[in-house]
RNA sequence: GGGCUAGUAGCUCAGUUGGUUAGAGCACACGCUUGAUAAGCGUGGGGUCGGAGGUUCGAGUCCUCCCUGGCCCA
């Protein structure tokens, strides 16, 4: 008989599950599989009265096609939730959109402008239609994206911002702050876009390098209270970069801690601006840098003094005698630093957090200088009418006529502007709508304490939300645009006092539920107002509320029912929402219902390029995950995800991806082998634990091991470095040791060998743990994977993560085999050393002969080498008083070592069946090619 | 400029309370196998642990400063 007549009786793994993935193709095939199925319907009946599981979706912006970012964090939710339900918890997942806003509004606006038309000529409700549809359309397209990715949920039943019902709640929520008195209108800096003309939000801001003017300039000292005089005929002298703020002026700010010093010009220089005897007011430190900045060749320095000293001292504006005779007192403000400037802060209080805060708080009135438009108002002496961006130069000609100015200079800096024009902003004082942090509601201190509770993943985080809880100024919720909610509210005009009725309120509430927000706009205020109140007495309020109110009222959208209970376990996105999301939600949820809207809190990090660079058009470093699923697969993406480390940065590109598709193609070869080695499997051959040998047992252990590492995901929700582990222990522990091990046993041992069986059963748990372990994150390739075994009617994603006995957790056994891999690693090497040498080829040609100390070999007892080590031959040779090299972390020191393995080629003739080599091949005569197990085997079927 | 955070092989990541020669997978090179075959196995090269000081018998781990990224803020 030839080798080739013996290849029929050999068990080769056979398998439908093919070797490549063909991921783009077979992805959506999967996915309309699961829709004919109705796979979420079966879903939700096999949950029945399970304990439930809650993640809260935050909402993307329903604007344009998913980048990379969302798809980071949809995946991570989907992989969580999945892994909740095969965990044994009921999940049910409601995706979200926010739709509001003003990049919305900006698109139709856009549109409009190209199609030449004045945007202000089109009726509020026709333009809001238009932004609705705007919405719609972008919202379906991403949840098609969503879907795409495999990420499961209740596409049926998602929330969006602009739903009537949506809308409805967010009037009702607001109407609560406005009953339990924390919402009230204010005069307050707010950032204000002069091009959009709306105060934004400080998300809607972002910062770029810009050139501004700066000015130093001089005060005049009109009421000197300091001890000594100190400062007869001195002048204070700020320094800004924003001249068009000097019209605004009210006060001067010192640092309490700082010291001061009066000094005189000795001389001038060429260009500067004061001249001999002039005395000027500046930071002690800062006088030598201050002088030759602006030019002063040389000075004396007549007085230093203390901060506190400058209490109560009064200046006059620079340009007193020009409309600006007001006062400018010296008020102290720890803020004021040496680190640039005079040392001495110019408070505008219409323009500046802190100049608000110490200008009111010594009650000092707050001017409104500047129009929404950026203009200065009319009754600005001197500029009206003046842009405040165009106003540096006739600032500085009015300051250096008047005698003000000290010097002129400019500087770029990093400066905001608005994140959709892209132009800068400024600060402005409007009448706008707050929520008051502080006082009696005390939504600050409820939040702060509501946190502690809050589990945080990573747990860096906490520390990184609650000192912006702390810090955070009054929320400003109104803004003056079209695309919103409404804040629904009425001001009597005899009082300039809110309404505050809940009946109107609740008036409010139904129309926007039955008709939506468009309610406002549409009807007469009397049906709001009711039959007892007159409509001319009150001012109907037409801006609307921030986009951050909604989305963080949108707990109260989907959150509240036995299904999907109050608070919820999780939210989770990324680093950049504790400004955001997580913020407004509990600050929302603590004013509204006093408590935090989550259990736990996970942040994901930002995406970034193969450089650690910002992903960006310009630089064409972009990865968009419709190229990913349409080139290599949604699983392949979503491994990604799980192989990062999602608590920092994360970086993608064409390489990162290259590799995950490497990673993947181990992980689908190993079930693929799993499928073909399970071939034909039934339950009768199964083999009881206490019959399976070690190696067996120690798969199982580890096998328990990788069990508890996602067992403690699921409760931890960090998963980061679970499917690293995953994919090491299949392609260390199984493909290179156990399989190959094994494969002499599958492929050659009769059906009915203990060792065969006890394989057989293994590699079934194998197979049932793997795919279940993978299942959250291949969704498809899982699946995929299942069906092959289980049939066309099964589905992975139905599956609970297999219960793992205790017993199979072996600590002892698994340090044994830690040794017994270390002594196999050395003669793996030895084989190689042989087979450069030429003298082998394969293994199975090799025999080894083992040098052992007496306790080495009395520890290694029982194992079979020529099994372990894949060769055909294996001897020991026990060398009485040598060191146990295998054993001891250090070597003996004293007694001389053993031998390394030595390498052989083994005697005899290689088995036509098995291919080992042995003496006994040629000895029967029926099968002279064959070894007698493989005889026995061969006789065995053929009986 | 401030807060938070990171910087370990080409890539993704491990590195316990400071303790021997800094690990793994992938990629790469070489070899084996041709019964997981557009696969599998083995061996190997590759790191001044961002940089510079300091503490210590000993630092990737602790301290200081600096550089480079990121998020948030000003």
């Amino acid at each position: 008989m030839t080798e080739t007549d013996y290849r029929d009786t050999v068990f080769l793994p056979a398998t439908a599950f093919p070797m490549r993935g063909d991921l783009p193709k077979r992805e959506p095939a999967l996915l309309a599989r699961w829709e004919a199925m109705g796979l979420d319907d079966r879903l939700r009946e096999a949950e029945e009265g399970r304990r439930r599981f809650t993640l809260h979706d935050g909402p993307p912006y329903a604007n344009g096609h998913l980048h990379i970012g969302h798809a980071l964090n949809k995946i991570l939710k989907d992989v969580i939730n999945r892994a909740h339900r095969m965990a044994g918890y009921a999940v049910r997942y409601v995706p979200g959109w926010d739709c509001h806003g003003l990049p919305i509004e900006w698109r139709i606006e856009e549109q409009y402008r190209k199609a030449g038309r004045d945007k202000d000529q089109v009726p509020v409700l026709q333009f809001r239609a238009e932004c609705r549809a705007y919405a719609q359309h972008w919202l379906d397209i991403q949840a098609q994206e969503f879907r795409r990715l495999g990420v499961q949920g209740d596409w049926a039943h998602r929330y969006a911002t602009m739903d009537f019902a949506s809308e409805a709640i967010i009037a009702g929520e607001i109407g609560k702050f406005l009953l339990n008195g924390s919402l009230y209108r204010g005069l307050r800096p707010v950032m204000w876009s002069p091009v959009e003309k709306t105060a934004l939000a400080e998300a809607e801001i972002e910062y770029h390098d810009h050139t501004s003017t700066t000015i130093w300039v001089a005060f005049p000292v009109v009421h000197d209270t300091t001890p000594g005089h100190l400062l007869a005929e001195a002048r204070a002298v700020i320094w800004t970069t924003t001249p068009w703020t000097m019209p605004g002026n009210r006060a001067i700010a010192y640092g309490p801690d700082i010291a001061y010093a009066v000094i005189e010009v000795r001389e001038g220089g060429e260009a500067c601006l004061v001249g001999p005897g002039n005395r000027l007011l500046v930071a002690a430190d800062l006088a030598a840098v201050f002088a030759s900045t602006v030019g002063i060749a040389s000075y004396d320095v007549l007085h230093t003094l203390p901060g506190t000293d400058l209490a109560g001292v009064l200046c006059a504006h620079p340009l007193r005698g020009r409309g600006y005779e007001h006062e400018v007192p010296m008020l102290a403000g720890d803020f004021v630093t040496t680190d640039q400037g005079t040392g001495l802060v110019h408070m505008a209080p219409a323009h500046g957090e802190e100049d608000f805060a110490i200008t009111t708080a010594h009650g000092i009135a707050v001017p409104e200088t500047v129009l929404d438009d950026g203009r200065y108002a009319e009754h600005v002496p001197m500029f009206a009418g003046v842009h405040v961006f165009k106003a540096s130069d006739p600032v500085a000609e009015a300051l250096t006529a008047a005698g003000g100015l000290v010097h002129r200079g400019t500087l770029v800096h990093s400066y905001p502007h608005s994140w959709r024009s892209r132009a800068p902003v400024i600060y402005r004082a409007t009448p706008q709508w707050f929520i008051r942090m502080d006082g009696e509601t005390d939504i600050r201190g409820r939040a702060l304490a509501a946190l502690e509770t809050v589990d945080f993943v990573p747990a860096q985080a906490r520390n990184r939300l609650t000192s912006m809880v702390a810090g955070r100024p009054d929320w400003c919720i109104s803004r003056q645009r079209a695309w919103g909610v409404p804040i629904a509210v009425f001001v009597e005009r005899a009082t300039g006092e809110v309404l505050r009725d809940p009946e109107v309120m609740q008036r409010v509430v139904e129309a926007f539920r039955s008709e939506g927000a468009d309610a406002w706009y549409a009807s007469p205020p009397q049906r709001f107002l009711g039959n007892d109140r007159d409509p001319a007495d009150y001012e109907q309020v037409f801006d609307i509320v921030d986009v951050w109110f909604e989305s963080g009222s949108t707990h109260n959208f989907v959150l509240g029912s036995d299904d999907l209970p109050f608070p919820a376990d999780l939210y989770l996105e990324g680093s950049d929402q504790h400004r955001g999301w997580f913020q407004s939600s509990l600050l929302e949820a603590v004013g509204a219902r006093g408590a935090a809207p989550y259990r736990a809190l996970v942040t994901n990090g930002f995406v970034l390029d193969e450089q650690g660079r910002k992903m960006s058009k310009s630089l064409g470093n972009v990865t968009a995950p419709q190229d990913v699923n349409d080139t290599l697969g949604a699983d392949i993406l979503r491994l990604w995800v799980m192989n990062s480390d999602t608590n920092e940065d994360l970086r993608i590109g064409k390489e990162i991806l290259k590799q995950q598709g490497e990673l993947y193609r181990r992980l689908r070869n190993t079930l693929r082998w799993l499928l073909g080695a399970l071939d034909g499997f039934h339950d009768g051959e199964r083999v009881e634990f206490a019959e399976l040998p070690e190696l067996e047992r120690w798969v199982l252990h580890r096998l328990a091991e990788c069990g508890s590492q996602v067992a403690r995901a699921v409760q931890t929700h960090d998963w980061v470095g679970v499917y690293p582990a995953l994919h090491g222990f299949c392609a260390s522990d199984l493909s290179a040791f156990y399989f190959d091990i094994r494969k002499d046993a599958l492929y050659c041992d009769a059906p009915a060998s203990v060792r065969r069986r006890a394989a057989r059963t293994v590699l079934d748990h194998l197979h049932r743990c793997l795919t279940s372990w993978l299942a959250p994150v291949l969704v498809f390739t899982a699946e995929e994977a299942w069906i092959a075994r289980f049939g066309e009617g099964s589905s992975v994603h139905l599956q609970d993560f297999p219960e793992i006995p205790a017993h199979w957790h072996d600590a002892e056994l698994a340090d044994r085999w830690a040794s017994l891999r270390a002594v196999r690693r050395l003669v793996t090497t030895e084989i190689e050393t042989a087979r450069r040498n030429g003298s082998i080829g394969s293994s199975l040609q090799a025999a080894i002969e083992l040098p052992f100390s007496e306790r080495e070999a009395a520890t290694f007892a029982g194992i079979d080498w020529e099994e372990l080590a894949i060769v055909s031959k294996a001897g020991i040779e026990v060398q009485p008083d040598a060191a146990s090299i295998y054993l001891d972390p250090q070597p003996g020191e004293g007694a001389p070592t053993h031998r390394a393995p030595k390498v052989t080629l083994a005697p005899g003739s290689k088995c036509a069946r098995c291919w080992k080599v042995l003496e006994e091949v040629g000895s029967h005569e029926a099968h002279p090619a064959l070894c007698l197990r493989c005889v026995a085997v061969v006789e065995g079927m053929a009986a």
